[in-house]
DNA sequence: CTAAAGTTTCAAGAGATTTTGAAACCTCAA
DNA sequence: TTGAGGTTTCAAAATCTCTTGAAACTTTAG
């Protein structure tokens, strides 16, 4: 009854692995990135390159790409094993340490780089011919006012970051006209 | 020098729908819907479907599918106008609200059916003959601790999502080991 | 009821993204 | 230096997603 020494990982395993896959491509990874990262999460010992691959029915150029940037991310480390000579990877298990790293390197600069846009734009509208009537003027308070969600976010997401206290009172406030 | 009566959105208006585009693509939505909503919530009157398809080079279809989900996720009414046999459309401009809406809706049932899927998970792997050594113990420790982590999203979102305050020290907690 | 104006649908086409697998490339032992 | 064992690269193929635009459908004025 015990499948043949390397074979697909188990059901409910590859059940997990999917979901994860799918929960990370929604947040912008690919998918085959969670799928791997769930399998040697679950996995006791590390695993080699060429065991992914076959439990979860990747090809060995997918394998080698997903793995690269899980480990840019600090999700997967190589580890070697005494006399062998392939590499071996592990999950990092710090999940909380990982989420907080995207939030920083990733999500935090895309904010910032949304206000930047914005203020640009702002700057624009006023530059020309500094005429124009109040439809310029509306379109600059509008902009101002996106800019102002924009400064929430990046005060949202550094302080979940930093692990401050977070207020999303803000949120409502703004929500509730102006 | 004025542009043809219906022309294309100006310059720095274009630029923040498409920045607006990208980032609401990021978060899971398609880009023409950030651009759209960027363009109403940047008018200072509804416009028609015509008009934001010309300015935006869409097409028709185009333009008719992402106003379609646009208003079923409330961040575009419909308008008429008195004598006027067609539609006008205009942004939803609480912006707060409309993050609410989608975190309430969409991301909280996402982190539950995750939750789901773990549980699920855990469950096989004790069922079959109950045996399978500490292996499967291993399996289901981890498991147990993705689902710690499911739990806390939901927390998160679900005081996001009511303007509760905020502690993000389980994150921090969790990061650290257990 | 009919026709004009406008909107929605949806199959086909265009485009973008992902996956594959073979070749190039390392690294180390002998 | 050579060759075995492994890994990475990357162009081509397979997939998936989005866009288009014509046809069907709705609505309202006359």
């Amino acid at each position: 009854m015990t499948p043949p020494a390397s074979a697909a990982a188990s059901d409910p395993e590859l059940e997990v692995a999917d979901t994860v896959g799918r929960l990370m491509e929604f947040w912008g990874f690919k998918r085959p990135m969670g799928r791997i990262w769930a399998l040697l999460y679950l996995a006791p010992e590390a695993l080699g390159a060429a065991d992914i691959g076959e439990q979860l029915r990747m090809s060995t150029g997918a394998v080698s790409m997903a793995l690269a940037e899980l480990t840019k991310w600090g999700a997967v480390k190589k580890t070697w094993r005494p006399g062998e000579r392939r590499d071996y990877y592990e999950a990092e298990t710090s999940i909380g340490r990982l989420i907080q790293k995207v939030l920083r390197e990733r999500e935090l600069s895309l904010v910032q780089e949304f206000a930047e846009t914005l203020a640009a734009a702002e700057r624009k509208f006023s530059e020309p011919g500094a005429s124009e009537e109040d439809l310029v003027q509306f379109k600059r308070t509008r902009l101002r006012e996106l800019q102002g969600f924009a400064k929430l976010g990046e005060s949202l997401l550094s302080a979940l970051v930093s692990g401050k206290s977070i207020d999303p009172g803000p949120l409502l406030k703004v929500a509730e006209r102006r």
